[in-house]
This record gives structure tokens, C-alpha cells and sequence, in this order.
DNA sequence: TCTACCGACGAACACCGTTCGAGTCAAGTA
DNA sequence: TACTTGACTCGAACGGTGTTCGTCGGTAGA
């Protein structure tokens, strides 16, 4: 397998050989960092933490890891690979982006809150290479101008990440007792009488369509936004 | 005015009447908080250092503001008071939402990466709230059926938030001696470069097209995102 | 066998959000 | 007028955070 060079503002942390046998390695402590935002989400992933695991201090990790900041960079590459990547159709490429887009959004979704890892920086680990190669390739194949493809691909990750990012807030403001399910359908009540007592005066609109406005679980107002971007990216085909 | 009631899951922390005269309110800590912020960026934003700037000590703000969420919504809501808002003229239906996009999203770069607070939670400060309601009449005036405004709403915002968020993480990552625009350029003449250097047996696409990647600077990005999203609304109309 | 040197790791630094409890002072009441 | 009440201020403290420093131990190469 071909070697992918280090982006050039990463600190090359990693690069030099490591003489003894080393009881703590990268891969070791991005596993622990997982474990830990699959149990107890992002908030829980402190460096004492995760060094916690090993059995020593916060300062250990360091040895392998420049900073927190990387450290969570090197989680999210990892479950980048969790991404399927089919190979292109142009004849049904429309489906072909949706499908990655819900396998990256689910993915995503399925680590809590790691997403904003994603949006801090430009992803340049091999996993999240793969899957952008993969979008670009199934919009140029179905004849996209390389313009609209490279800028699509960036807004479609903006906007599944985001999307995750901000479902992985609420779920932190959830009470630790309650299900998710029964979370959101309060959360949903609550909204609603809330847009339903608005003055009319000065919220006609939101005060008319409160019930419009609060319906739909994040599923479907994902897929309907998903929608949006498509159709509108349809237009550029020559 | 009429008055919008506190949204339910908000503790009434300031309805009670005061008593005393008061040397501190909210209105201040707030003005505070958004000096610091414009001045220094949201990580700056910490209960000691707001309260510094009356010469006091953090636990002096817990009597005008239940926590730091709290105030960091406070703070977003007073700059969603900076948004105009037009009247609805359904002939220009989508440049209005546009000119209406635009215009939040250049309120939020203002004020560095605010923008998290927004998607920490549903807005429902009043101003806020009189965002929303001026482009829910544009395009339910525009004939556009009320679920797809409701959820085109969502979408718009988580998008123009997202990319205000996003950009205000970048800005965070730069050294504090360059330019805004040196430090930009240097960027993408970096990242132009590494997707040139990919291996062309795993990345042909990003390597062939390093270029195009990384052309168009934000604004640009963020109309075509807008682009794409009105376009696929404008599928909707009747 | 000796000597570098890399990694482990405890201690410390400078922060953070929040809570507690004592003190202060104005307004309401007897 | 005297007393009580209660909101507000605010220093101190608690339990965390990311990161740095300096020491120490053990392995690899000479």
C-alpha cells in the first residue's frame, strides 16, 4: 500500500524511530480515546482519561500524541474508515452521494460529538482521504465539471457534519435517566407550545405553523436538507 | 411590545424582581461578554474573565445568569439583533433569503465563533426568534407549502451557522502574528501541495485535481452552498 | 561494559465552571 | 423607629482541565 505523506503543519510528532519497546503506542491511545466517546461521549475524553486506561499520567500520552487537539483528529480518521466507499454509477450517481452522505452521517452520529473534530480542520487522514475520493469520483464520473465537484464535496461534508455535531449537543443536554426517544418527544412539546404562546403580532408565521415547524424527527429533516444540495448540484450536469 | 414568554426548560432565574439597585444586570455582563469576544475570540469567553471587567469575582454573575450557556445564548441573541429584516417580496423570493443569509452570516463572522451557541440549542431569544420569523414570510409568501419552509428554515440556518462555526474554528488555529489573508493563502498553497504529492494509485481524483480543491475562498464557497440549497428549494414551489 | 537517549511519569502551573457561606445593605413591616 | 427579610456581592474553595518540566529507568548501539 502506497504511503500517504504527513500534511506539512502537522507537527511530525510520530516520525522518529522508537528505540525501546514501548508499552503505550498511537493506536493504543486512539482506541482507548474511542472506547471512552462511545461510553461517556466527547466531554469525557480528557488526556487524564484516556491515560487513565493505561494505568499512568496525563504526560505519558504526549510521548505520541502532540496535543489533545491531534489526539482527536486521529479518532476521527479512524472511524472515517467505518465509511463504505462504492464504486461509481454514473447512471445512478444522485443515490450513489446520498448513500455516502447517511453512512458518513451515521457513522458520525454513532460517535457522539467527535464530528467537530471535523469541522476544526481540513480532514487529511487516509480514512477521510478514501472517502472523499470516493464522492468525487462518483460525481466526475457522472460527468460533473471538476469545479462544482470539488466544491459540493466540501459543502456536502459541512453539512453532514454539522448536522451530526449539532444532534450530538442536544443529546448532551439529555437528563441521564430519560431514553433518547422520550428526550426528543418532550424536548418537541415543550418547543412547540412554546412557538404556540408566541404574540401574534410580531410572530404570526411561527405562531400559525408551530406544529409544522416542530415535526419531524432528525432523520427525516437530514434527509430532506440532503435533498436540497442534491437537486440543487443536479443543475450543473451539462 | 408584547412580551415572548421564557421558554419552558429555561430556568427562571431573572424573573424574580430586584430589589436593590443593582451595580451589575445582564444587559452589562452581556455587553461584556461580546467585548471580549470580538476583541479575543470565544475562548476568551470565561466566567472569571467577564466578571473581571467590573472588578469582581466570577460568582458575582450567578445572580443575573444561571450558568455560562446561559450567558453565551444571551450573547447570541443580542447579535441576531444586528440581522435585517425585510419585507417579503415574493417576485425576488430567493434573493431576498439570500440577501437574508448573507447578511446572518456575515453578523456571525463578526463575532467570532458565537456561532457555536446557535448550534448548541434552538434559538429562542427574540431576536432570534424575529430572524426567523421575517424568512419564514418570505417564503410562505412566496407560496412555498409551510413543511418545506419549516425545514428549509432549519436547514438554512444549520448551514449558515455551520459555515460561520467553521470558519471561526480556522481563524482560531492561526498565528497571531500573520494577516488574515497571508495565513490563508499559506494554507491553501499547503494543502494545494499535499493533495498534489498523493500517491496516484489511491487518490487520483483528489491528486488530479489538487488544484480546483482548493480554489474560491470562503465567500465563494459559502454562495455556492447557498446556491445549491435555493436551488433545491426552489424545486418545491407549486 | 559503558554511554547515550527515548519514553514513562509524578509534580506543578495556570487556568476553568460552579458552589458555599458569610457579609452588606435597601425595602417592607410591626 | 426597630426589626426582619431577602436579594446581591464576593472571597474561598472544590474538583476538574491541558500542558510543561525534570527526573528516572531501561534498552540499543559502540
Amino acid at each position: 500500500m502506497s504511503e500517504i505523506p504527513l500534511p506539512p503543519w502537522r507537527r511530525a510528532v510520530a516520525k522518529r524511530p522508537r528505540a525501546a519497546k514501548a508499552p503505550l503506542s498511537q493506536d493504543q491511545i486512539v482506541d482507548a480515546g474511542l472506547r471512552i466517546v462511545m461510553a461517556e461521549g466527547i466531554d469525557a475524553v480528557s488526556m487524564r482519561r484516556v491515560a487513565a486506561a493505561f494505568d499512568t499520567g496525563a504526560s505519558s500520552l504526549y510521548a505520541h500524541v502532540a496535543n489533545k487537539e491531534e489526539l482527536l483528529q486521529l479518532m476521527f480518521d479512524r472511524i472515517c474508515g467505518e465509511v463504505h466507499t462504492p464504486e461509481p454509477e454514473p447512471a445512478r450517481w444522485q443515490e450513489q452521494i446520498k448513500e455516502m452522505a447517511r453512512d458518513s452521517h451515521a457513522v458520525m452520529s454513532r460517535y457522539n460529538n467527535l464530528a467537530r473534530a471535523a469541522l476544526a480542520t481540513v480532514p487529511t487522514g487516509p480514512n477521510a482521504l478514501r472517502v472523499s475520493e470516493a464522492m468525487l469520483a462518483i460525481m466526475l464520473s457522472a460527468g460533473m465539471p471538476p469545479q462544482v465537484a470539488a466544491w459540493s464535496l466540501d459543502r456536502l461534508f459541512l453539512y453532514i457534519v454539522a448536522d451530526a455535531y449539532e444532534n450530538s449537543l442536544h443529546m448532551e443536554n439529555m437528563r441521564p435517566g430519560l431514553e433518547t426517544r422520550e428526550y426528543f418527544e418532550g424536548f418537541v412539546t415543550q418547543l412547540r407550545d412554546f412557538y404556540g404562546d408566541l404574540p401574534a403580532d410580531r410572530f404570526p408565521n411561527i405562531r400559525a405553523h408551530a406544529t409544522t415547524l416542530t415535526s419531524g424527527d432528525g432523520d427525516q429533516r437530514f434527509e430532506f436538507g440532503l435533498d436540497m444540495l442534491v437537486d440543487g448540484l443536479a443543475r450543473y450536469l451539462p
